[in-house]
Parts: structure tokens; C-alpha cells; sequence
DNA sequence: ACCGCCTGATCGAGCGCTCGTTCGGCCCGG
DNA sequence: CCGGGCCGAACGAGCGCTCGATCAGGCGGT
């Protein structure tokens, strides 16, 4: 019945809150490593165990199943990313750069943690439904830093956005073309796709348009 | 040494092509429900054996490994998408209105065949290197179609477009944020998700303008 | 200071089971 | 009766997870 943490927390038979924590960032490190390798299903409760530093018994004093590895894995990268996000995007006034910033810094961080992305939404399926409802409540508060960016845009006029939830998903979801459909993107860098996506963004598909319309 | 396809093919024991054809039909409809459901992984080669009619040693004799079904699987899935779109965008003249519809025709499909597109993103890493290179071969064409009419809405002066193949692979995959992020997304209709998404596209996140931009 | 005790963290051999794959026999049309 | 297609019992590798043994250190009584 502790309250440190709004999310529900994984089961422990180890009490000491801080060797949980310390073992968790371990395992963590381990598992996401080894998970970017080779997928959730490849890797083995052995594996995580040994390259964590840990016996497998001693792994399992910290968790229930194999499946709240997964769910610490994400939980501790969407946190990374959130707090990655409001650093950048707390500097800037302009909603129209903001918005533009916010598109730079996440494809940056997608770039550098692109086996994290894939992770994400190629294994989130293995997760049962408690663990699902956990991550969303994440994903959410994620999401909602784009939103907010959209919402102050346009009650100060600089943008004219009908749905800024829906958008905030698609656009945040966009970013993860490049790691998603790397494959078919050979060739291309970061610049390219950044500037592409975030022209695109803001003026979308241009043509037939006489004047340039962005402010700077 | 056979030459029918232009795509690797499967070795089979039994040797009738006609019969092969027919059996690997039925082994996708059978296995494309159960993965849909259960995700490849959990989904056991006894249940698609059951479920297509066959017998264990049957299924073995027209598939070499469980991957192989996989990616009998994803070939169906993208051709069927291809020959959608194909049939849509043909029927229409203007690039901006073709690209509009190519949109709506893509986010219908994806609504019709949530399971389908999930499946595709997320179990793709199961298949090795062979099998995902025959998938690239399928989705380059696909990625064409698109391509192809942001050329040639260039080349008739109604769009602007830089970089066509990259963004051809991003509007392709901004439309599978409908099937990806749905939790993300309920309470939202098709149709609201659509009209958003080309407006995006087509006009970015409009402000500071004063004239409507679309010919329609 | 020493000892005995107890709690709690650590360990890994092994259990129980699942699942992909094989193989030897069966059926039936020609 | 021969061969091509069909069948499913059996195999065995590999997996997640358990559980009894082990160890380290703190504490209290003498």
C-alpha cells in the first residue's frame, strides 16, 4: 500500500525500495539491450539474468513474469523521452517554432534510440492488458506536451488546428517513420527527413501559392 | 527453376502447382484470423493446421518452416492493399484530388483491415532476412503507386514536392496511425480522421492565411 | 567481545510443459 | 499395386519459473 508511484508497480518479493529500484535500472539496461538484438520473444529470462549480473532467482525476487520486464523497459524509456521533450520545447515562445522544435528534438531522439521505437511498437502486444493500461497512461501524458504546444497555438491565433489531440497523435507517430520504415528510407538523413516532415507539417503539400506564408 | 513469380518462392513436398496455389490460400485465411487474434507467436502451427483443414504433416508439406506461413501471409495482405489502390486511382485526372483520394482510399483499407496492418508492423522482425527482403520487393511497388502521383503532380506544376519517395513512404505510414495508436484515438470516427489527415497533408496546419487554398 | 539466531537477499539445478518439426504408415485414383 | 497426397503420434530442444540451499550481516543476551 505505498503511494511513491501514481502508476501501479510491479510485485516484488525483495523489500528494500532502494535495491528495487537500483536492481531495476540493471535489469532494464540488460533487457533493452538484448530485446533492440534480438526482439522480447528471442531472449531468454537466462540471457536478461546473466547480462544484468544477476542469478535468474535473484532476477525473479524483483519481478512476477518475464512479460514485467518488458513493461519496466518501457516505462523507463517513455519517461526518458518525456523528459527529453519538456527540456526543449520549455525554452521557446512561438507556437509555430515551438511546434517546430518539438518535431526536431523527437526525431532526434528517434534517431538515436531508434532500437527503442521499434521495441516499442513492434513488441507492445506481448504486454497483457494491465500492462497496456499502464504504458497508456504514459503515452498520454507524452502526448499531451504536443497537444498543449497546439492548444496555446491556437488561442493565440498562430494556429488553427480543429482537433489537437488527434493531431498531436498522428504528428508524434509521423516522427516515427524514421525508425520504423528505415528500410525504405536508405539513403536519406536525419536533415532530409527532418526538413521534409517538418515542411510538410507546417505548410503541408505547397503549391499553387504565391506568397510564403512561414513567419521567419 | 520455376519462373511464375518474380518473388522467392516457398519449396513445397508436393509438387501439383495448381493444388499448392489453393492450399496456400486456404493456410492464409486460416492463419491471417488466427494472428490477428493471438499474434504470431502465440498462435501454434497445430491451430492453423486445424483451422485451414489440414492435418500437421499436410500444412509441412506445402511449408518448409512456421516463417514461411508468416510471409505467405504478409504477400497476400500487401497485394490485395496494392490492387486496391490501383483500382481507385486510376479513375482520376487532377494530382491534388488523386493524392486526396489515394489518402481516403488508404485510411478505409486500413480501417477494413485493422488486424492486418497491426499484424504487418508488429511481427515483421520474426520473419529473417530472406523473407524481408521479399516483403520489400512488394511494398517498394506499393510505395510507387504513391510516389507516382506526387511526380506527376509536379511535373504538372500542382505540387511541389521535394522529395517524393520519402514522402510517399511518410503519408503511406501516417495513415496507419489509425490501426497503430487506435487506443490513442477512440472517440474518434473514420471520417474525422480522414478529413484531418488531408487537410494536414494537403494544406499543413493552416494559419495566418487568408484565402482557402483547395480547388474544391 | 563472543556467540547463536534470525531475517532477507542470492543462487542455479531442475521441473513441467509447450511447440515446431519429423517420420512411417494410410488411403485412393490410375 | 504404385505413387502422390494425407495424417497425427512421437520426438526432443528449449523455455519460463520454482524452490530449497546458501550466505551476509544485524541484533540481543550473556
Amino acid at each position: 500500500m505505498k503511494r511513491h508511484e501514481p502508476a501501479q508497480d510491479i510485485e516484488t518479493i525483495v523489500k528494500d525500495q532502494d535495491l528495487i529500484g537500483r536492481r531495476h535500472a540493471q535489469i532494464c539496461d540488460a533487457a533493452l539491450k538484448l530485446f533492440s538484438q534480438k526482439g522480447f520473444h528471442r531472449t531468454t529470462v537466462r540471457e536478461i539474468a546473466e547480462a544484468s549480473g544477476l542469478g535468474i532467482g535473484t532476477l525473479y525476487s524483483y519481478i512476477k513474469t518475464k512479460e514485467d520486464i518488458l513493461y519496466l523497459v518501457y516505462r523507463r524509456i517513455l519517461k526518458t523521452f518525456e523528459a527529453r521533450m519538456l527540456r526543449v520545447t520549455s525554452e521557446i515562445q512561438d507556437p509555430r517554432l515551438q511546434l517546430k522544435a518539438a518535431l526536431e528534438e523527437t526525431l532526434r531522439i528517434y534517431d538515436e534510440c531508434q532500437d527503442a521505437v521499434r521495441l516499442l511498437y513492434q513488441e507492445s502486444h506481448a504486454l497483457g492488458r494491465r500492462g497496456l493500461q499502464g504504458l497508456f497512461e504514459v503515452d498520454r501524458t507524452y502526448v499531451g506536451i504536443f497537444r498543449e504546444i497546439l492548444e496555446r497555438g491556437n488561442r493565440a491565433g498562430r494556429l488553427a488546428v480543429k482537433e489537437p489531440h488527434l493531431l498531436a497523435v498522428c504528428l508524434l507517430f509521423l516522427c516515427a517513420v524514421w525508425d520504423l520504415k528505415r528500410w525504405n528510407l536508405q539513403g536519406y538523413t536525419l536533415d532530409v527527413v527532418t526538413d521534409s516532415l517538418t515542411g510538410l507539417v507546417l505548410d503541408g503539400i505547397g503549391a499553387n501559392r504565391s506568397v510564403a506564408v512561414h513567419p521567419a
